[in-house]
DNA sequence: AGGCGTTTTGCATCCGGATGCAAGAACGTT
DNA sequence: AACGTTCTTGCATCCGGATGCAAAACGCCT
């Protein structure tokens, strides 16, 4: 590793093949920039920078020239520079706290797709696992970008202030910050919990359990309010309940064998990979059968979920829409101030096994995983 | 999927509220600069730029006030416009091509905290599916960043070169080309079919096949050529083969059925993701035990592999390695143009249930899911 | 106090594009 | 042909920090 800095050439042996130009091989090799253009075509910067302005007026035909003296030069606009002059940095920061629940990962994906074909790219962050984003928010208002996306971390209100004092927009999504005026993007999770209380009714169970994932998350709480305040009001009690710690395959392992004594006939896990867990608690280690024994649902229909293996039912998240609001929010308020909306999308009950098959859908023709879009129309 | 375009505040359970206060809103708040911060001190704005920078020379008391004054004002130096100055962003781009393989957000995820740890940021591009990544690399020059981090897609040779041409390090992870001179940082491939191979030869499997994953990726190639060289040397012939279409859980149930009527008794498929597709089949659809019908090992050692309902064999990758092996690659030739190293690292052999417990190891103290580091120092 | 070497500061300029303003060109009108 | 419009184009300056160079300040010694 240290031979590169100083080829010595007294070293015998190597057969290092140095023509050793010292004058070449030093070229930093900066790229073209929008003068160098300019002189070769005999124009000013400001037309090399109009051609590549939509908005500039600038002659067609010479923005033909330009573009195609661009392209046989491989002059590419200095997206920096751009940014500087304009204070508009085309990135926006997303901010993840963990990437162990499948659901984000899929998330951040298609997120980053849908902003890139806006025109828009990422800066990804992690929040250390187990804090609130606030350490991480500087950062971003050094970057410049030109908003933020905050996902899976809680973030404090007086932050939120900080950040949305530059006049640019910050989303939350999927969960929320209740004494804040962030705008948030989220799937209706008590509306969601309600409808597995219902499930449960349907299929009836009567002793019902609920594992939840991390405590102080707005999904969690809103998940658990819908469904024990159902429950409630079906005249069903809630027969055994678990404080989650955290959301993870392992905590559904063991929250599942803390709760088992009880009995339980049905549980809703807080999400998916949890619910996951739970199951492979049930059948592996109390030798439980699902869904005879106990009716397991989850929520977020992850992959995994429509595994043979599993056969979850669960909740799906309406991550298609859930994604276009917020890229249609961010699009359009990325000049000027936002006023804050709240965006709370309808869920969709997906029955699978792991709740038995119950006849509203004896056709069941989805096999596989869900592969592309989902004929059943939402809304 | 059109209703989330424009999210009709009639239908039920969508909500935006807006309490707008007209008049505050347009305040633009231009955030301080390092001018207004000097005029402020009554020094010029060079003192201020040098404050920031550790090696400028500069008296420590001056700096201390300084420090102190931009702290107690909120001022943080613009990263565009020390970008534009310097020509270094400080950002990397990471491209990759899909999420699908738990593999990857995990790899993500310990990649972005450990550039960050050298106070690097992520630009995150996703290469559109099964192509290659030719078409990001130009929008990643326009953006400036110092480095490429190309993981799970393929580059053709000539844009390698141009990206080389800048005088910025770039990266293959966990693939290689073969006609480029780009630094590659992967896990021994070869050497891990090679350990599955014996691993079969050791169990006295005498059917074995093999389920490959996208056949263009040099992963796989390496993988399967190191397991039937093996094979061939231990006399062993490949009973069954299919090859692969791509690395996912659905291929791998698909190419199981495919395989089956050959009845082999052992399957080593390519990556995991696809390895637990294949069981899935084993044994939801053929009837089959693990590991007492066939034996079963995958490649990556994704934390699903560990799962009880799975407890899969398989060849863990050197995570850890090799992503220290490419931050200090990176940061090491940062300055300089970098002349091109192959790092490839050692896998290691975890075993578990998919192939039976075998002697070698009584004690197995893994019950959960790996955390922290891995023991075994891979130099 | 005077002289000299070292630090510490300030000045001016640069990084690469964007853009308001006014000069210049092209076009239409009477 | 002269004049008013509308389009194009060039000029100058700005975006916010970094940095080479020289002036200024400081420390030390005789």
């Amino acid at each position: 590793m240290a031979d590169a800095t100083a080829p010595d050439p007294s070293v015998a042996g190597a057969s290092v093949k140095e023509p050793r130009p010292i004058a070449e091989q030093t070229k930093p090799h900066r790229p073209m920039t929008s003068r160098d253009l300019a002189r070769a075509l005999g124009v000013s910067q400001s037309m090399i920078s109009r051609a590549f302005s939509s908005q500039a007026s600038i002659a067609p035909a010479m923005r033909m020239q330009i573009m195609d003296a661009a392209a046989a030069a491989g002059y590419r606009p200095n997206v920096v520079a751009r940014s500087l002059s304009t204070r508009r940095s085309n990135i926006v920061g997303i901010v993840m706290a963990g990437m162990t629940n499948p659901f984000y990962p899929e998330l951040l994906e298609r997120l980053t797709r849908a902003l890139q074909e806006v025109g828009l790219q990422t800066l990804l962050f992690h929040a250390p696992p187990g804090e609130d984003v606030d350490g991480q928010l500087p950062l971003l208002m050094q970057y410049q970008v030109d908003a933020v996306i905050i996902a899976s971390a809680p973030i404090s209100s007086g932050m939120a202030q900080t950040w949305l004092a530059t006049g640019r927009p910050a989303i939350l999504f999927n969960r929320s910050v209740p004494g804040t005026d962030v705008t948030t993007v989220a799937c209706d999770n008590v509306a969601g919990g309600a409808a597995v209380a219902d499930l449960f009714a349907r299929l009836g169970r009567k002793r019902i359990g609920f594992v939840g994932g991390r405590a102080d998350t707005s999904t969690n709480a809103d998940r658990e309010r819908g469904f024990t305040d159902r429950l409630n009001a079906l005249g069903l009690p809630l027969h055994a309940h678990t404080a989650g710690t955290d959301y993870g395959y392992e905590q559904g392992y063991a929250a599942t064998l803390r709760i088992a004594p009880s009995k339980p006939d049905a549980i809703f896990y807080a999400n998916d990979i949890t619910a996951l867990g739970g199951m492979d608690a049930l059948r592996q280690e109390l030798r439980l059968r699902v869904p005879e024994d106990v009716a397991v649902v989850g929520f977020d229909d992850i992959p995994m979920a429509a595994w043979p293996a599993y056969r979850l039912t669960t909740l799906r998240q309406p991550v298609e829409a859930m994604i276009a609001a917020t890229v249609s929010y961010l699009t359009a308020h990325m000049e000027s101030a936002a006023p804050p909306e709240i965006h709370v999308l309808p869920g969709q009950l997906i029955e699978r096994a792991s709740t038995g098959l119950t006849p509203p859908r004896t056709n069941r023709r989805r096999a596989s995983s869900r592969s592309g879009h989902d004929p059943s129309s939402p809304a």
